[in-house]
DNA sequence: CCAATGATGAACAAAGTGTTCAGTTATGAA
DNA sequence: TTCATAACTGAACACTTTGTTCATCATTGG
């Protein structure tokens, strides 16, 4: 089937390895060298299967499902992704501190932000937010909250749980959210 | 005085040559050797007076005031360092790009981050907040609303004003903060 | 003027990157 | 089980970057 079992093995070995190494030293610190030492794997090998350490990064991406957030269930309803985002990120807390925190090298936290952006936006036009130049600055200020809280949470700032994070979030953010789409 | 002519000389186009690198690769991408290169200084020269280039990045740093937030003149105000920050970066647009934007490493940017914790917890807690987690929490919000909207600006992803900035990080902001203070 | 300090540039070892290739091993299909 | 195929290996390679050392030259401020 979907390709060689070897081939599965080398993957998953080196993905877990910088996952490992990351946790360890912090991304910007691991080498390729690094890496398929902990792996285990030929350099050449290394090579066959990823360009360089951050097609590494990125080949987990597909994994973080809570990087995809979920559309609002009922109308009215405003950020419902964020609940379930905690409570994914809760559930893989190791693979999400070593992506998303800030030993990750903040290249996957960025990718985050800017599928959150799109979430976020997306939600305030639902809501009857017209598209203006206003309305992108407070998507910028909605995701900034909510990213800021991920990393604090990821990184051990907070000992918080996802129903307080997300309490949190909405309690700093839907008042002047709800009030800006009132004047509309 | 402090210092020979030739040392200040020499710091002066070394800091230059960063920043000017920084704008046209990003941070990351600048090497030892292009900052040697670009500054024309002998490479024993530049290991005299930096230890590497993130010393250099933050040799910069006292240059900038605006990492430095005000403190609120009236009370009552919250979140008095707002337009004069953006103002301030406004004023240093180059240099603040370099060091502040994504293309610069993120490390200024989170050193600003942390300095804007302090005061804004500060100032929360002035207004009556008392400290908690929640009072954490919520710091965490407005800091990542605030250093978003300044990330987006300085990155061109928004052509707003200083005055625009401000508006929007109150309005998003403040209604949120102005309830958790009316809980206490 | 001149001793002191700084700048120079070349050379160096060390570490990392990404490629190549001939030889070995495991795989899955027949 | 056989076997052609595809993957892995490991060593060697050229290359870049880093940070240090040192003898020599240039500028500075007293």
């Amino acid at each position: 089937m979907s390709g060689d079992r070897r081939v599965r093995r080398t993957r998953r070995v080196v993905q877990e390895a910088l996952v490992a190494l990351i946790l360890e030293k912090g991304y910007d610190a691991v080498t390729v060298t690094d890496i398929i030492d902990r792996a285990d794997v030929g350099r050449s090998t290394f090579y066959s299967h990823f360009t360089d350490k951050q097609d590494v990064l990125f080949s987990n991406l597909d994994e973080l499902a809570f990087l995809h957030p979920v559309p609002a269930a009922r109308s009215g309803e405003l950020f419902a992704f964020s609940l379930p985002m905690f409570e994914h990120v809760r559930e893989q807390r190791r693979l999400v501190r070593a992506l998303l925190g800030r030993r990750g090298g903040g290249q996957v936290y960025a990718r985050g932000e800017q599928l959150l952006s799109v979430a976020v936006r997306t939600e305030l036009v639902a809501a009857g937010a017209r598209a203006s130049a206003s309305l992108d600055l407070l998507v910028v200020c909605v995701v900034g909250a909510f990213m800021g809280l991920m990393r604090a949470w990821v990184d051990g700032e907070s000992t918080a749980t996802p129903a307080e994070l997300d309490a949190a979030f909405r309690a700093a953010i839907e008042p002047g959210v709800r009030a800006a789409l009132g004047q509309e």
